[in-house]
RNA sequence: GCGGGUGUAGCUUAGUCCGGUUAAAAGCGCUGCCCUGUCACGGCAGAGAUCGUGGGUUCAAAUCCCAUCGCCCGCGCCA
C-alpha cells in the first residue's frame, strides 16, 4: 500500500490507507488508546480499539507505519485545533520502524533553558514552535531571492575560503591551507563587488564567519548573510530604496505565508510606515540627547541603548519600527566605503535598525581604482593582498554599492526571540560547535592568540 | 577580554537574604495499577537529588566564606 501523508487522509474517508510518522503523544484509556502521529504534514489521531494490544509498547517518538481505515469522528469528538480534527485512523496494523528512548524533556510543551535547547538540538528541532522559526527564516530567504531576481539581480555562490581578511583588522578565523595561510570569509563583499564588474546586479545567500570573541544575544560566529550589490547607481540613496523594497517584500511575504507561525509566537510583523525614516548618525545622536539627556554625541557609533532609543523615536514620530541611520564615520567603516564628498569624515553608508537592532548594513563603495589603492595604503594594508580584487576597478567599475542582511537577526527581531542562537538551526558561537566545547573531547589546548597558525600547533 | 548574575531530581522551578522539625518541596516527565472517546486525557500508588566541584567557618551548611568549573546577561565589536 502506498503511504499517504497525514494531511491527505482527509480525502480518504472510509478508505484504507497507510501512514507513517512519529508518535507525538499517547493517550491510554485502557480499552482504547489514542496516538497522535506526526509527519511532515501535520498530526493525525490514530485510534487503537478494541484490541488496544496493538499499541501496547508504543511510546513517544517511536517511528510507526500504520495501516487502517480513515473514519469520520463522532461529531462531539471533533478537534478544531487539528487540520485532521474531524477524522481519525482506526489502526488495523502497526509496524514499529524504530523505537525511541524517553525524551529528556516534554517535546510538545518545550520549556527548556537555552543550553538544553541547543545541547539537544537534533530533537528540540522536532518541536512545532521551534520549526516555525525556521519556516519563517526559509520564507524570508525565499522572499529575498525572489525580490532580487525580479529586480534583475543574478545569483552567485560566494567562496568562503579567502586569502585575506576582507574588512581588514576585524577578527577572522585562520585556517591551515596546505602549510600556508587562509581565512574563512567574513563576508562575500569583495566577490560581489568584483561581480558587479561582470553582471551589474548580483546577490548571494551565503555564510559569513566572524571570530569576534563576542558572547551576546545577537552574535554568531557563523551566520547567514543575504548580500546584494549593484552598479550604475545614481546615488547611495538608491541603495536604501532597494533595501527598503527587499525588506518590505519580506514582511509582505511572511504576512501571506506564515500567519500560523507568527501566531505561535504572538508576533506581529514590524510596521514600516509610509516610508522608512532616514537619519544621519549625528542627527540621531542629537535626538537621543534631547530625549534622554544622555550625551553620546561624540561617540563614533550608536551605542546599543541609543539604537533602542532611536527605535522608540521612529515608532512614535513616523509609525515605523525600522529606521535607516547613515553617515557613519569614515574611520569606523571598511576601506572600500565611499566618503561623503561634502564631509569626507563621514561615509555614504547606512545601517537599518529593526526594533532597535542592526539587521542591515550597506552603502556606496569607492569605485575609483586610485582612491582604493590610496585607502588600502592609508590603512596599512598590503596592496599585493588586494591585487586580485583591484583588477575589477583597474579595468572599469561603474558607481556601485550594496547591502547585506543578517538572516538570523531578522528572524530574531520579527519573533522577538531573546537570543539570536534560537534563530540558527545549528548555532556556532565561542563556546559551542553543536556540542559545548567545554565538554567536547576534541578540544585543542587553548590558544591565546589567533596569529599562531593551526599547523604549527598540530601534532 | 572586562563587569554583573547564576548553578537544587531527566526538564522547569521553590527553598538561600534571617544556617537547625522535610529524613530537601512542587509541576511536567518516568514506572506500576485502573479507565472505550481522549486530544498537553483522567485517577491511585511509586521511583528518582552525594543541592556544580573542592576546601573552610560552625555543635549544625542547599543556605555563610574562599577557590574552581559550567552557564546566562551586559559591554567592546557587529549582521
Amino acid at each position: 500500500m502506498q503511504r499517504v501523508l497525514n494531511i491527505e487522509t482527509i480525502k480518504y474517508i472510509n478508505k484504507n490507507v497507510k501512514v507513517c510518522g512519529w508518535v507525538n503523544s499517547r493517550r491510554d484509556h485502557g480499552g482504547i488508546v489514542f496516538l497522535d502521529l506526526r509527519d511532515r504534514s501535520g498530526i493525525l489521531q490514530i485510534v487503537v480499539t478494541p484490541t488496544a494490544e496493538l499499541a501496547k509498547d508504543i511510546k513517544n517518538e517511536y517511528v510507526l507505519e500504520i495501516e487502517g481505515k480513515i473514519q469520520k469522528r463522532p461529531i462531539k469528538m471533533f478537534n478544531p485545533e487539528l487540520e485532521t480534527g474531524e477524522i481519525e485512523l482506526k489502526a488495523e496494523n502497526i509496524n514499529i520502524l524504530a523505537k525511541a528512548e524517553t525524551l529528556p524533556f516534554d517535546l510538545k510543551d518545550l520549556n527548556v533553558s537555552l543550553p538544553v535547547l541547543l545541547d539537544y538540538r537534533p530533537i528540540t528541532l522536532r518541536n512545532k514552535k521551534i520549526q516555525a522559526i525556521f519556516k519563517i527564516e526559509e520564507e524570508a530567504i525565499n522572499s529575498f531571492r525572489k525580490t532580487m531576481k525580479d529586480l534583475g539581480f543574478a545569483e552567485f555562490q560566494a567562496p568562503t575560503i579567502v586569502p585575506v581578511a576582507t574588512e581588514g583588522g576585524a577578527e577572522v578565523f585562520h585556517i591551515d591551507y596546505f602549510n600556508g595561510d587562509a581565512y574563512l570569509a567574513q563576508s562575500p563583499q569583495l566577490y560581489k563587488q568584483i561581480l558587479v564588474g561582470v553582471f551589474e546586479r548580483i546577490f548571494t545567500i551565503t555564510r559569513a564567519y566572524r571570530a569576534e570573541p563576542s558572547v551576546t544575544t545577537r552574535h554568531l560566529t557563523e551566520y547567514i548573510s543575504l548580500d546584494a550589490e549593484m552598479g550604475f547607481i545614481n546615488s547611495w540613496q538608491d541603495l536604501m530604496d532597494f533595501c527598503e523594497t527587499v525588506i518590505r517584500n519580506i514582511f509582505l511575504d511572511l504576512g501571506k505565508s506564515c500567519q500560523k507561525e507568527l501566531k505561535l509566537f504572538s508576533a506581529t510583523l514590524p510596521k514600516l510606515g509610509e516610508k522608512i525614516p532616514r537619519l544621519k548618525m549625528k542627527e540621531a545622536q542629537e535626538i537621543i540627547f534631547k530625549r534622554t539627556q544622555r550625551d553620546n554625541r561624540e561617540s563614533p557609533d550608536l551605542e546599543p541603548e541609543d539604537e533602542k532609543e532611536i527605535y522608540e523615536f521612529a515608532k512614535e514620530k513616523y509609525g515605523s519600527e525600522l529606521i535607516f541611520i547613515s553617515h557613519y564615520p569614515t574611520k569606523k567603516r571598511p576601506f572600500y566605503t565611499f566618503p561623503d564628498p561634502k564631509d569626507p569624515e563621514y561615509t555614504l553608508s547606512f545601517d537599518l535598525l529593526c526594533r532597535g537592532l542592526e539587521i542591515v548594513t550597506g552603502g556606496q563603495r569607492i569605485n575609483d581604482y586610485e582612491k582604493l589603492v590610496k585607502n588600502i595604503k592609508k590603512r596599512k594594508m598590503k596592496i599585493k593582498d588586494f591585487k586580485f580584487y583591484l583588477q575589477a576597478f583597474k579595468y572599469g567599475m561603474p558607481p556601485e554599492g550594496g547591502f547585506c542582511l543578517g538572516a538570523e537577526r531578522i528572524v530574531k527581531q520579527i519573533l522577538d526571540l531573546e537570543n539570536v542562537r534560537e534563530a540558527s538551526l545549528f548555532p556556532r558561537d565561542m563556546a559551542r560547535i553543536d556540542q559545548r566545547l567545554s565538554v567536547s573531547k576534541k578540544r585543542n589546548p587553548r590558544r591565546k592568540t589567533s596569529s599562531l597558525s593551526g599547523n604549527k600547533l598540530k601534532k
